[in-house]
DNA sequence: AAAAAGATGTTCGAAAATGTTCGTTTTCAA
DNA sequence: TTGAAAACGAACATTTTCGAACATCTTTTT
């Protein structure tokens, strides 16, 4: 019994059952644990399996994995930056919530706000809003991005125009030491821009994995914003731009990982 | 049985019931209670679960959307109506889907079509065809209504004017034996009346219990669409009725339940 | 036949998962 | 309000799993 012989079986038991264990294909196989585990890299490897502990499974066939493990991604301290902003929300007010992983937990934290009229280009900020009976949700139209559940083109930019917010919460890709905000989708970035152009005041979320990133376009300085929330340390030279700027930084404790 | 393999089927538990308990897990899964704790711990950090006295429950918001349309949907009588509507429409064609459970069934039985540009204003439609990567969908902006995942309003009007439809999906409340689709929202009748004066052919699905109810607004009459799919056997007035209009019955076969 | 390459077994220290114990907190009923 | 039972979480011990390194065996190449 040679390697070669044993990937297709391995794969068939795993799609039969949908996991396997190292303990049960060695027992199996007649073979050792290492083995196992070496058969198991190489399925990996090849994109066929996933690693688990003690064992593997089929790789999961959702399109936006790499979105739903952003979500995961700092969960907590998310919740933490998310809070801070909900306290900055005063009830009754109109609030955007644009796309991002942080804006998402920003509507969990709004969840018991009232009076509130949220309007978004997010799918998933509006699942979880009409969870909240005292909370107006206004979707924008636009096409839907089924990576990210984001909503843009020129039908959200439209919409956007219609309205005035009180407060503007705006997740970023990535922020430079140049203070500026940058993002990925050059779509999302012009609905950001008129976004903040139709706000009174202008929140940023950032975690501190934004800082260790890079994007292409350019949403805005946080000069025209008022407040960052982030759970990173910001370096001296950034902290005193926005001291500078006026702008009011609110940091969270970082979660440990 | 390790970690990993055991959080997604305590998932699969919570989304099924609703609500997992310590105790039950571990005896479920022969582990002590202390390992469900831990892996209720984990899953709470990531977001995944909420974690309440003697166990979990799912976190308010990102409710048990998945499964409550799945509950929702897996009436056979609906899915079968959803499978004749899905084979009027062809690949590539640009589709409305409005509100409704039905018109949710049609969106999960044009899962597999290719090159369909999808407007819909319903939240749960939206979020179905999300798994089509060979599936434009695009949303109309408006005021989300909690209760069904709507969107409705002037601003959902507007977006629908800006398009010319194949096929619209006209599912509504309640119809009449004059041959009226009915609704209870007169927001969605606006929408509704849009939808059908932007499109080539429109299809109304309307199940058995649809005859045995009445609603206040009217959408529009059957005459002015060209086909309607149902699975209850229509009296022979209406029969007759749709017959004169030219309006092409397609009558699947009614549940038992 | 000899050399080279590949697969497997063995060992071992590190990391992860689980079980156990114990003091504290929450819940519920009296 | 109070007391008992259940549930909780922290700390520690134990077990399992992991991956790397190296030795051994098999197959292929020269």
């Amino acid at each position: 019994m040679t390697q070669t012989l044993r990937h297709p079986q391995i794969l068939d038991l795993a799609r039969r059952q949908g996991r396997v264990t190292v303990d049960a294909l060695a027992r199996y196989f007649e073979v050792t644990h290492q083995t196992i585990r070496r058969d198991l890299a190489d399925l990996t490897e090849s994109g066929r399996l996933e690693r688990v502990h003690g064992g593997a499974v089929l790789p999961s066939g959702t399109a936006n994995i790499g979105y739903e493990e952003r979500r995961r991604l700092n969960h907590a301290s998310k919740q933490a930056m998310a809070r801070v902003v909900a306290d900055l929300v005063p009830h009754n007010a109109s609030v955007f919530l644009n796309i991002g992983t942080s804006t998402e937990a920003v509507a969990q934290a709004l969840l018991h706000h009232t009076g509130l009229l949220v309007v978004t280009n997010n799918l998933n900020v509006a699942t979880i809003l009409a969870g909240n009976s005292e909370c107006e949700v206004v979707l924008t139209g636009g096409r839907l991005r089924a990576a990210d559940g984001g909503l843009v083109g020129t039908l959200a930019v439209d919409t956007v125009r219609q309205f005035k917010f009180d407060v503007a919460v705006i997740g970023c890709s990535a922020l430079d030491l140049d203070g500026d905000l940058l993002d990925f989708d050059l779509d999302e970035v012009r609905v950001a821009q008129v976004i903040l152009s139709q706000s009174r005041t202008a929140v940023a979320v950032a975690d501190h994995s934004k800082l260790q990133r890079t994007a292409p376009a350019r949403i805005a300085s946080l000069a025209e914003l008022q407040t960052l929330v982030t759970d990173a340390t910001l370096p001296q030279s950034l902290m005193q731009r926005c001291a500078d700027w006026g702008v009011n930084v609110l940091q969270t404790k970082k979660e440990n990982s």
